[in-house]
DNA sequence: TTGTTTTCTTGTCATTTGGCAAGTGATTCA
DNA sequence: TGAATCACTTGCCAAATGACAAGAAAACAA
């Protein structure tokens, strides 16, 4: 029943009675669409491994208006990391963009573990690399791939969305306009 | 002598004797304009931390031509976490782009300290949530500034770089053509 | 169901940036 | 020193995308 929170945690050196430990701490959520799980200006006080459904994360940038920064979906870790680790105020929002069924760990208890389970802080390290390689190749696709390519990839890669979430959320992550996208979208249908 | 190498372990809980060994396990090495520290294809065997000079990062997109990924300057860590962590061939290349000092570490030395210094894996992870969050910026401003403004802000926050590097690295780093880089250098001089 | 709001599409035109090519200095190196 | 290469600038035109506005379609609420 907690597998997803097993298979979060999937590491070489995490296993039996420490993963157990791991999973153990991890409590079941259900939130509905719209609810903001972390808002901006608060202290993240714990993250969410996601069962079912679709997080969305965004800023604002300087005229007020949202920009997606990400997207979660099922078996990734809904976390803001800077807010989390160096307990400053969120940048970011996480809000649910459909009903989803989550798996919750706090901050103390993360930390707790992180000091006693062997084996955690090596998981980390390799989590934190994939995060860090994965939003480097975001970085060099916006500067390498036109929009079209990006908004291709994302369909393949995270098909979820398309199906759930308007078209200026979509936009705003891809770095575009929703009219843009639209434009995008019918080129494409042809 | 190693202030620069105690500078970057800054950490609270990363004091004394902990902090000593790990100063004690980094060794100097100076290297020429050019040298390629990692090259694109190989398993990272070391990370450094540089003294003096400016080291590049770049990796090679779809037509063969050189994208610049990153710029490290005095005080900063050059490494390609990816491939020194997943022990994982590099797509980037490491390569001085000045005449550079720097303190390096070999991977093994580090991975013996990551578990037998109290703190280290702290320090790793307060270290990860940093990159994370400037490269996080970095995709953000990509999307949200224009090509003046992101030069702009790469001139206040590391000006060696100007001095230093060629019109084409920058640009590509900066997401644009050596040719759009030079018609806005043309319209801020004015 | 009706009315209201949100989402999406489309048209027109402006702005940003790219592609290509020519030309000028500067640097390198044999 | 001369020839080659590299770095940078500039002009011209094309392509990609944005801004704004109107309207159609869909979702939502009373």
């Amino acid at each position: 029943m907690k597998d997803i929170v097993r298979s979060a945690y999937r590491h070489p050196l995490l296993v039996g009675e420490d993963l157990e430990r791991l999973v153990a701490a991890h409590h079941r959520c259900e939130v509905e669409k719209g609810k903001v799980l972390i808002p901006e200006g608060q202290v993240a006080g714990e993250y969410y491994i996601l069962q079912s459904g679709l997080i969305r994360a965004f800023v604002h940038d300087y005229e007020g208006s949202e920009i997606t920064t990400e997207f979660f979906v099922a078996g990734e870790i809904a976390i803001v990391p800077d807010s989390l680790f160096q307990r400053s105020p969120s940048k970011e929002t996480l809000v649910a963009a459909t009903n989803s069924v989550l798996w919750k760990i706090s901050f103390d208890d993360f930390q707790l573990l992180f000091h006693q389970v062997p084996g955690f802080s090596e998981w980390g390290r390799l989590w934190f690399t994939q995060q860090l390689f994965a939003m480097k190749q975001r970085s060099l696709e916006m500067i390498t791939a036109k929009a079209t390519d990006r908004y291709l990839r994302l369909v393949t890669e995270k098909p979820q969305i398309i199906q759930h979430v308007p078209l200026k959320q979509i936009a705003s992550f891809l770095g575009i306009t929703d009219t843009s996208l639209s434009r995008i979208r019918k080129e494409i249908s042809q």
